[in-house]
This record gives structure tokens, sequence and C-alpha cells, in this order.
DNA sequence: GTTACACCCTCTAGCAACTGTAGGTTCAAG
DNA sequence: CTTGAACCTACAGTTGCTAGAGGGTGTAAC
């Protein structure tokens, strides 16, 4: 049995972090010792690391619950975490995308100036002056 | 004199997007009509597409302040400026590191799954056991 | 048995950067 | 003068946590 604090050291996550995803029913409720500590064992430890392993691959608390529900549920067909892969792929193929326009922006303005001061200066020069921008970069969230 | 619908239109930008960039003090107060609906001039046109263009290069608001406050003040030197773009500019690079880490592992999982049901799915598989990612993807906000 | 101390508990507020809603007022056209 | 779109304020919600206050528990040493 493993307390908060040793689950948290063991998947790389913050106690606060724990509970909270428990608070969202993302983490089940665990056993409590009589003075009403939470305690885990493995099968939470799994739980626990999938999640985190879900995270660290950029996949939203949401699909994350999916991908579970569909852990949970062997029978059913796999198209469906298939397909919850692929949207992710595609978003972050699209932020991709998205971060290569902003780097070629910034790198030219960052490459343009000549270090003189504010008045003379490129880099405000381009934020002032949109019609400036090579690239297009639509999205603001990036 | 512009309304506010106006000027959201203008800079593409939504209208409660305007009256909150002034609650944080980024935008000025405007000029009110007597029955208290705001009025813009070109000043602050010029000052919200700066806004936008810059948060389109992902700058954050934190950033945009201080480059509003040296397009203001055309004596001070441009280092600053150009530190923040290229502090912004190794923010990006960074992110691209991460996201194309991501990518190939997203890849990899959707292509080994041979569409059978969740019991053998990779992609459920790769998630529950880090051990057989081959790349290192440990930050979480991507 | 008691004391020390790390760890645990709940609850609430805060971050970034907005977005949406409710309930009401104003402006400009017809 | 009426209509209806656009405006107003104020506040709650979004995502995924993180930090703090103020207090209780567990365990090991003395």
């Amino acid at each position: 049995m493993l307390t908060i604090g040793t689950l948290a050291k063991k998947t790389g996550t913050k106690v606060q972090t724990i509970r909270y995803y428990e608070q969202i029913g993302l983490m089940p409720e665990p056993g409590r010792t009589e003075g009403g500590q939470r305690r885990y064992g493995d099968a939470e430890l799994d739980r626990l690391a999938f999640i985190r392993h879900s995270r660290q691959l950029g996949f939203p608390l949401d699909a994350i619950r999916e991908l579970l529900d569909l852990s949970d549920a062997p029978d059913r067909p796999c198209h469906e975490a298939d397909e919850i892969a692929r949207r992710q792929l595609k978003l972050v193929e699209q932020r991709m995308e998205r971060l290569k326009a902003l780097r070629a922006e910034l790198k030219r303005m960052v490459k343009e100036c000549s270090g003189g001061n504010a008045a003379q200066c490129r880099v405000l020069e381009v934020l002032r002056d949109h019609s400036e921008c090579l690239t297009e970069h639509d999205q603001i969230g990036a």
C-alpha cells in the first residue's frame, strides 16, 4: 500500500495533481486509513502512470478519459483509440506548422535589429506593421 | 471615432478581449459617449494592432507590455526589444523540439495499430508502458 | 507515553488569456 | 417613436494544474 506521496514520487506527479485527478474523476477514490489518509494499490499506480504518459504525449484530459475507458474495456474495437491518437497527431502537426512560421518571422526580426534605439528598432517596427510579415501566422494560441 | 465593435472587426479581436485588455491596463481607458459607450481613435487602433500582432507571434502579455513601453519611449536603447524577441524565439524553438519528439512517438503508435480490439491495441499498450518509448518527452506542457 | 517531525487532510484562490452569459441600456435607422 | 443591433457591467467558466492556510495523522525515537 502506497501513500499519496510515494505514489507521487513513483510517477513523477505532484501530490496536489493526484488529488485533482481524483476530484475530476480521472482517478478513483482510493481506500483510506482510519485517520482518513489515502492508500493506493498497484492498479492505481498503473492508472496514474497511464495518465501521466498520455499527458506527456500532449493528450488533453478528456481524451485520456476516453483512452482509459477503452483500456478498461478490452472487447471494444481498437479504432477508437487509434482515432484519438490520430487526432492528437494532427494537432501536434498543426502546431508545428504554426511554430515554424513564427520562428521564421522572429528570426527575421532579430536578425534585422541593428542595435540603435527604440525609434529605429526593427523589432518594434515589424510588430507595428503587420504588412511587413513574410509569412502567415494567424493563429494566436500557438 | 470608432465603436468597440468596429475596432474589434478592424483588428480581428473580440469585443470582450478589448475590454479585458483595458481592464488589465494594456489598453488605455478610452473616451465615452454621453450614454457611456466607448469611442476609439487611431492611436488606440494602432496600439491594439500592435498587441494583436505580438500575440500572433506568441508573445505573452507581459512581454507585450514591455514592448509597448519601449515603443512609447523612442530614446531607450533597442537591445531590450531585441532581447525580448530573442527570448521568444528561444521559447518557440524549444517548443518545436518537444513537438518533434511527440510527433515521432504518436506516428509510431498510430502506425503500429493493426485494428483489432482494445485488448491488443498498440496505442493503449504504449501508453501503459513508458519503457516502450523511443524518445524522451518529459515535458507536459507541450 | 509523549514528543518531534514529516507527511497528510480540506478548502480556497490563483495562473494565462481569454470566452460566455445574464440582465439591462444606448444608438441610429426607418 | 419604435425597433433591433450593438453596447454596458459584472461575474462565472475554460484547461490543467499549483500554492497557501490552517489543521490532523503516522511513525520512530526517547
